[in-house]
DNA sequence: GGGAATTGGTAAGGAAGCCTGACTATACTC
DNA sequence: GAGTATAGTCAGGCTTCCTTACCAATTCCC
């Protein structure tokens, strides 16, 4: 324990294929979906997919939260979002209510049978982030989170086409 | 750096929503692939979607590959690869030719012109990832690049049931 | 040598996630 | 009040991936 050394230059191994930064990230959120989806397997709490969970999350705390504001969080249609959040309502997780001075909106919000859900899945994730501390250090994972964070704050905006503003 | 002293505090900014970093790297990695994805429907010369640029990747400079292999190497079923493969091979990307010395495996192969649309789709990524240094600096993209790298290498296998060693 | 079990690969059908298109109902602007 | 923009839903389809089922070549083992 204490700092594994990691070894910043990779000392290519030889053979081939030195991935890229853009490859290694998505091979390794592929991971990571692989690996909570594993643990919803075992009938295990959480609403579905990693998409719902990535709803819930952005819920918690919030209470003025919309579909469509949802929707651009998530990075998909509304309608897709609809869905996501219908399957969460189901569930008993999330719950919609009439916005406070919009009659066409609805606010969505967490039960508390959904907050508790959420906080049991948000163990797991802090679990699989401390083993990968484990692996490579703290403050090399705060590096991670501060770079993560810079690039989606940059382009936080790629809407698969909101194509409300289409002629 | 190496300091073993856990410095946890992340100072929240209070209104809501720090985003746990396995979210973060996948919404990250969401976030690149629409990006990648954008780039592509303009009619450009990549194959199809990531995942074909996945397996692409992978062959390159490599001429042993099975098609078993490289469903490993993506995580996904052999079937799911056969269909990526195929793809790949409509496009004229890939080659299947006969293995060596197992007449039941083909190997795949990169066509020169598969080699060159990967080329131009590798300098695509480069240049995602030149403007992320940009904005974070290349020494933190080189640790992020080592913490991914390590978690990749820590659990590289999560194979979705391969399914055959069932019971 | 001759099965039996493995392994590489393919084919057909289905589940899941997301998208486009079309449509209400409310809100804003003049 | 008319016209446009916005929140949300419904219907239908596409894509990706998985499951189940199946061949063909290989290896194990007697």
């Amino acid at each position: 324990m204490t700092t594994p050394e990691i070894d910043a230059d990779h000392t290519p191994t030889g053979s081939a294929a030195e991935d890229e930064l853009v490859i290694l990230v998505i091979r390794t959120a592929k991971a990571l979906v692989d690996r909570l989806g594993a643990g919803r397997a075992g009938g295990t709490s959480s609403p579905m997919t990693v998409v719902h969970g990535l709803a819930a999350r952005y819920l918690l705390d919030r209470e003025d939260v919309t579909t469509v504001e949802l929707a651009r969080h998530l990075g998909i249609t509304k309608q897709s979002t609809s869905e996501v959040v219908t399957a969460l309502e189901e569930t008993g997780n999330v719950r919609r209510a009439p916005h406070p001075s919009d009659r066409r909106a609805r606010v969505l919000l967490l039960t508390d049978e959904g907050k508790a859900r959420l906080e049991s899945g948000r163990r797991r994730w802090q679990g699989v982030e401390d083993e990968w501390a484990a692996l490579v250090g703290r403050d090399r994972l705060d590096v991670v989170r501060a770079a993560l964070e810079a690039y989606l704050a940059a382009h936080d905006d790629d809407p698969p086409t909101d194509h409300a503003s289409e002629c």
